[in-house]
DNA sequence: ACGGAAATAT
DNA sequence: GATATTTCCG
């Protein structure tokens, strides 16, 4: 057949770097030149010997048209006469100009094709025809919605059909990957249109072998696929050394179990319910306790293995280290590189992500006892696939940083939190250096589980949490940040972290901000808040959807003196930055602390817009007030109570009390997004710029602004009010009451 | 088993 | 390109 037919014609020139003689595969470096092989990772370092599983498999590709690799033989040699035509091959790929040209290619070798645009069409065209239809598959692994390797693992639960993958870019680990799914064989695109006449070969073999297959029985498809590739060569002996985890040494992993077929482990996605209960298990055990093991048998998540936990916990701890250590430094709004790489551990801290009911959650259950069912049976969520593209279930605390996450639906965001993946932002918070590294990182462990998230509500729709609003605020977010050394005494995350507090009434807070100095510009957001945020629809810091304005702001507390240079600063700050809309929101978002005022009458509404972010707003309380009602505003339902604490040193009580009175935030709700019409009250409608305001002690005094809001207009029908009032207040109070501020009562 | 770091998957 | 997870290794 016409050995110059090639699909090179089908794809796009750079995408691959084969060519005749030799062979650069892929992106990263890998590169196939005159029999050598040499591996390179992402970064282009050449791997060492270790990490090559494929290199003997990978120099017998060469030279081979085919080759059985899932049964780690050779390709029989058959003879070209026994090549049977019209074997019935169908070809999956979701670009129609590949498909057609792979079409014409196999009719061209005499194969029948059939040819269906994606896995689903694919895999549904073999269900209703059933495997006796098609005597081979040829698929393209790179495709949207189902990708080849899924369609190889169902075709392989299935039915027993050979699968061949054809990989875009030839890359060594997406052709094991796709061995280990059960492709029997791999073809590189472009390919030789001679591999594609080879390609019957397998068919026969499977026929053929059929039998040998006896002993795959015991083993799950995975052991027999994958082991091949590996073993095959002779030569490899050397390469092999560290390979060992799968040839006869196994010894130490078969103990374990570990063996498990060369299947992956599939990837497991932390989510805030998750993440959440990894958290709660930390402080149960304690920082110097908290190793992946007792963890493990804690969290009780079935699935989870002691590596993933222990891989979650180097994160965490790395969080924790770098918000230790990172100096303060100023941060200008435009330091996205900065922010960014806060974004990485965002989600570290709590996550709101706990429904509602699971508000309490945090210490005071158990956690071995039944976990809440939103882990699902398993507790695990595996991440399919495509997860990340879809979905960013920040625990609303992380605004998504990523553009992707934009384009995720907003939607939903708290409702579905608790099986989203995290978003892996933490929010930063400076500590100050100095203090013995648990106790340090006691700190932040308080801090960072600190914020709790109210419930989600399934019935919003749009990505900003639940604002409370007390009537009368919308301020964005304000978060009143203490000054560092006073944040002693935190009182208690109202929505969660009670467990942590709990246990060290000594502890200080950690102080969120930095200086005084700059206090939003900072990174400064403590990390509690950061939790808190919550609901809110965080923007966190990268980006927030631009539509929005959000606003957090950062308040100090202020119970020193330095509130009123505090507060001075921050006038000055905001004055310049006063309020764009749109505009970074990055500076801010970081330090959103929903804040909860709650009003007394308001009713909080659950704000819904995507974009919308709600200011937190953090009361703290100067020195002294105090305001005997309790006036929650609205700002982050979830705000922990504690936080509001007060700032200065003042009693632990914090609670609303101080609230109320002190704050005085207008900050501006921003809409975003969407429609202006949104559920935002309308003054806070995106174009209106949010006036930053701090609280302070006292009156609103200080040059703040006031806040004007109506109350009434959170009811407005476009809202969507989720969270009643009273359930929000009962939760926050209850929490507050019971948990957070009783210590000892969690663990 | 741990924890750090490299490798690899998204 | 940057992150998130897994895997390897001392």
């Amino acid at each position: 057949m016409g050995s110059n037919c090639s699909l090179h014609l089908a794809w796009p020139e750079g995408k691959h770097l084969r060519n005749d003689v030799e062979v650069r595969w892929s992106k990263y470096g890998l590169k196939f030149t005159g029999g050598e092989i040499i591996c390179a990772n992402q970064k282009g370092t050449v791997l060492p010997a270790t990490r090559q599983p494929l290199e003997e498999g990978w120099k017998r590709l060469e030279g081979m048209a085919s080759g059985d690799r899932r049964h780690g033989k050779e390709p029989a040699a058959v003879e070209e006469d026994n090549f049977p035509e019209g074997l019935r091959v169908l070809a999956v790929d979701d670009d129609r100009v590949c498909l057609r040209v792979l079409e014409a290619v196999l009719r061209e070798c005499k194969y029948k094709p059939t040819g269906v645009m994606d896995g689903r069409t694919a895999l549904k065209l073999l269900r209703e025809k059933g495997e006796d239809h098609f005597d081979l598959v040829i698929t393209d692994v790179h495709m949207p919605d189902m990708d080849g390797f899924q369609l190889l693992e169902l075709i392989g639960l299935e039915m027993d059909l050979p699968v061949i993958m054809l990989s875009v870019n030839g890359e060594k680990a997406t052709m094991y990957k796709g061995i280990k799914h059960g492709a029997c064989d791999y073809i590189v695109k472009p390919a030789d249109i001679k591999e594609i006449r080879n390609i019957w070969q397998h068919v026969v073999r499977k026929n053929h072998v059929a039998v040998i297959h006896n002993r795959s029985d015991s083993d799950d498809a995975d052991q027999r696929v994958a082991r091949p590739v590996i073993g095959k060569g002779g030569a490899k002996s050397k390469k092999c050394s560290k390979k060992k985890r799968n040839d006869g040494e196994g010894s130490d992993d078969d103990k374990r179990g570990r063996r498990r077929n060369t299947w992956k482990k599939p990837r497991v996605s932390w989510t805030g319910e998750l993440h959440n209960r990894f958290l709660e298990v930390v402080y149960r055990l304690g920082v110097d306790r908290a190793v992946p093991k007792a963890i493990l048998e804690m969290m009780n998540v079935h699935n989870l293995s002691r590596e993933n936990v222990a891989s979650h916990l180097q994160k965490y701890r790395l969080f924790l280290k770098r918000v230790t250590d990172d100096p303060m430094k100023p941060n200008h709004m435009g330091d996205s590189s900065e922010s960014r790489r806060n974004a990485s551990y965002m989600g570290m801290s709590h996550q709101g992500v706990l429904p509602s009911s699971a508000l309490c959650p945090c210490g005071s259950h158990n956690l071995n006892a039944a976990p809440p069912s939103i882990l699902g049976p398993h507790g695990l969520s595996i991440q399919p696939r495509n997860w990340a593209m879809s979905t960013v279930g920040n625990g609303g605390l992380m605004p998504d940083t990523g553009s992707r996450h934009a384009s995720g639906p907003p939607v939903g965001l708290f409702a579905n939190t608790s099986d989203q993946p995290m978003q892996d932002a933490f929010p930063r918070i400076h500590f100050r250096s100095g203090k013995a590294y648990h106790s340090v990182l006691r700190q932040k462990l308080m801090e960072v589980n600190t914020s709790v998230v109210p419930s989600s509500h399934p019935g919003t729709s749009s990505v900003a949490a639940e604002m409370p609003n007390g009537g009368q605020l919308e301020p964005a977010n304000q978060f009143l940040v203490q000054p560092r050394e006073q944040i002693g005494h935190f009182s208690g995350p109202m929505g969660m972290a009670p467990s942590a507090m709990g246990t060290h009434g000594d502890t200080q807070l950690p102080y969120l901000a930095g200086n005084c100095t700059n206090p939003w510009q900072n990174n400064v957001a403590p990390s509690s808040f950061a939790g808190s945020m919550v609901g809110a629809p965080l923007l966190p810091s990268s980006q927030v959807n631009v539509n929005l304005p959000q606003i957090n702001q950062t308040i100090f507390a202020p119970s020193s003196s330095e509130m009123a240079v505090f507060q001075n600063e921050q006038q000055n700050q905001m004055a310049g930055t006063n309020i764009n809309n749109t505009t970074s929101v990055d500076i801010y978002s970081q330090q959103m602390t929903p804040l909860f005022n709650m009003a007394s009458n308001a009713a909080p509404v659950e704000m819904t817009n995507a974009n919308f972010s709600p200011m937190n707003q953090m009361m703290v309380n100067g020195g002294s007030t105090s305001s005997p009602s309790l006036n929650l505003q609205a700002g982050n339902p979830v705000a922990p109570p504690a936080q509001m604490a007060n700032g200065g040193g003042s009693s632990s009580s914090a609670l609303p009390g101080h609230l109320d009175s002190s704050v005085v935030p207008p900050a501006q709700m921003v809409n975003g997004g969407g429609s202006s019409s949104s559920s935002l009250p309308s003054h806070l409608g995106s174009s209106v710029a949010l006036q930053t305001q701090m609280l302070n002690g006292g009156e609103g005094a200080s040059g703040i602004l006031p806040v004007q809001d109506d109350p009434a207009r959170w009811h407005d029908s476009d809202h969507q009010p989720t969270y009643s009032t009273s359930n929000f207040l009962e939760d926050i109070f209850a929490s507050m009451a019971s948990q957070d501020f009783n210590p000892d009562a969690l663990w």
